[in-house]
DNA sequence: TTTCAGGAGTACG
DNA sequence: CGTACTCCTGAA
C-alpha cells in the first residue's frame, strides 16, 4: 500500500493518502510539532523526532529509516482507511463541508502520558501558549535527542521526572500558572502506580472515570487523551469551539456542555471522535458560531 | 506607551 | 451554579 524507499538519512514515502501535515497538526489534537520556514514540519513522538518534506513524489521523512518507521506508522495511524471513514461521515452534508476543509486530517496515536500533562495545561489555556509551555517542560526535563534546523530537540519527561519536579519550578520556567500542583500531582500518582496502559483495555467511559480522579482532568481533558492517545474513536471533546458550532451548525439554541456530548454521541456514535476533529478544525478556521 | 478584557476548563464553595 | 485561577496577546 506504501512503498518505502531509503534516500539520504531518511525515507520517501510513496503513496500516503488522506494525508495532509498541516490539517494534521493545526486541528488542535497534538503540541509537539514546529513548522519550519521551507515548509515541512518537524515532530517529536517517543524519544524520537523526524522532519517531514512534502514532494511531488511522497513525502520525505528525514531523521528516520525502514527498520524505525514503525514509530511513525504507529503515530500517524496510517494502517486506518480514512477514505472510508470520510465516505461514512460525508452522509451528513454538514460534515461533508467540514471535511473538504481538512481532507488530511488524521488523528494521531500519542503518548499517553504525555498527552494527558499536555491537556492539563491546556485548560483555559491557548495553543501556542500550550506549545510553548510544553516545549519548555521538554527542555528543562526532558532527554536530549539531537539537533535540527540548529535547535535543540528534547523529548518530552516521563511521570519519574515530572512526580519530582517543583510546582515552583514548573510555574517559573514553564509559565504554567495555577497547573503547576495538578501537573505534579497527576505524575506523582503515576508514577505511584496507576497504570496508564491498563486504559487501553477499557471501554470510553470506564477510561474517563480513571482519568478524572486526576488532578486537572475534567470531562473535556479526559475525553481529549481518551481519543488522542487511547484510539477511543467514540469520545467527544467539548470545548468553547466545538460547543458555539454544535449549537450554530446542528441544534439551534444554547445548550449545556453535557447536552452536547450526548448529542454529539447520539448522531456521530462510534465515529463521534473522527466528526468532532473535522467540525472543530472546519468551526475554528472558519470562526463559526462566533 | 499603558491599560485591560478575555481565552482549547477545572476545582471549589 | 458561580467564581477564581495565570499569563499572554491584541485591541483601545
Amino acid at each position: 500500500m506504501y512503498q518505502l524507499i531509503e534516500e539520504g538519512d531518511g525515507l520517501l514515502v510513496k503513496g500516503l493518502k488522506d494525508f495532509d501535515l498541516k490539517d494534521i497538526f493545526t486541528c488542535g489534537q497534538a503540541f509537539r510539532w514546529d513548522l519550519e520556514e521551507d515548509g515541512s514540519y518537524t515532530c517529536i513522538h517517543k524519544g524520537s523526532f523526524v522532519n517531514i518534506v512534502k514532494r511531488e513524489d511522497g513525502f520525505l521523512f528525514k531523521n528516520t529509516s525502514k527498520e524505525d518507521f514503525g514509530l511513525w506508522y504507529e503515530y500517524f495511524d496510517l494502517a486506518r482507511d480514512y477514505g472510508q471513514i470520510k465516505k461514512e461521515l460525508s452522509k451528513d452534508p454538514i460534515l461533508e463541508k467540514a471535511i473538504a476543509y481538512g481532507p488530511g486530517i488524521r488523528i494521531l496515536n500519542q503518548d499517553p502520558f504525555e498527552t494527558l500533562i499536555s491537556f492539563i495545561i491546556s485548560a483555559n489555556n491557548q495553543i501556542p501558549r500550550i506549545k510553548k509551555s510544553i516545549d519548555l517542560i521538554a527542555k528543562k526535563y526532558g532527554d536530549f535527542l539531537g539537533v535540527f534546523n540548529s535547535r535543540d530537540i528534547y523529548s518530552f519527561p516521563g511521570p519519574e521526572v515530572l512526580a519530582r519536579a517543583k510546582a515552583e519550578d514548573l510555574r517559573q520556567f514553564a509559565r504554567v500558572g495555577f497547573r503547576d500542583e495538578r501537573i505534579v500531582k497527576t505524575s506523582q500518582i503515576v508514577n505511584e502506580g496507576l497504570d496508564l496502559d491498563e486504559i487501553f483495555n477499557l471501554s470510553k467511559d470506564e477510561g474517563k472515570k480513571v482519568l478524572m480522579e486526576l488532578p486537572g482532568v475534567g470531562p473535556k481533558v479526559a475525553e481529549c487523551v481518551l481519543l488522542f492517545a487511547y484510539d477511543k474513536e467514540d469520545a467527544f471533546p467539548v470545548d468553547t469551539w466545538v460547543k458555539r458550532l454544535m449549537e450554530h451548525l446542528y441544534i439551534g439554541e444554547e445548550t449545556k456542555l453535557k447536552d452536547i456530548e450526548a448529542y454529539g454521541k447520539k448522531i456521530f456514535g462510534p465515529r463521534a471522535g473522527f466528526a468532532q476533529q473535522y467540525l472543530f478544525y472546519y468551526g475554528r478556521e472558519l470562526n463559526i458560531g462566533k
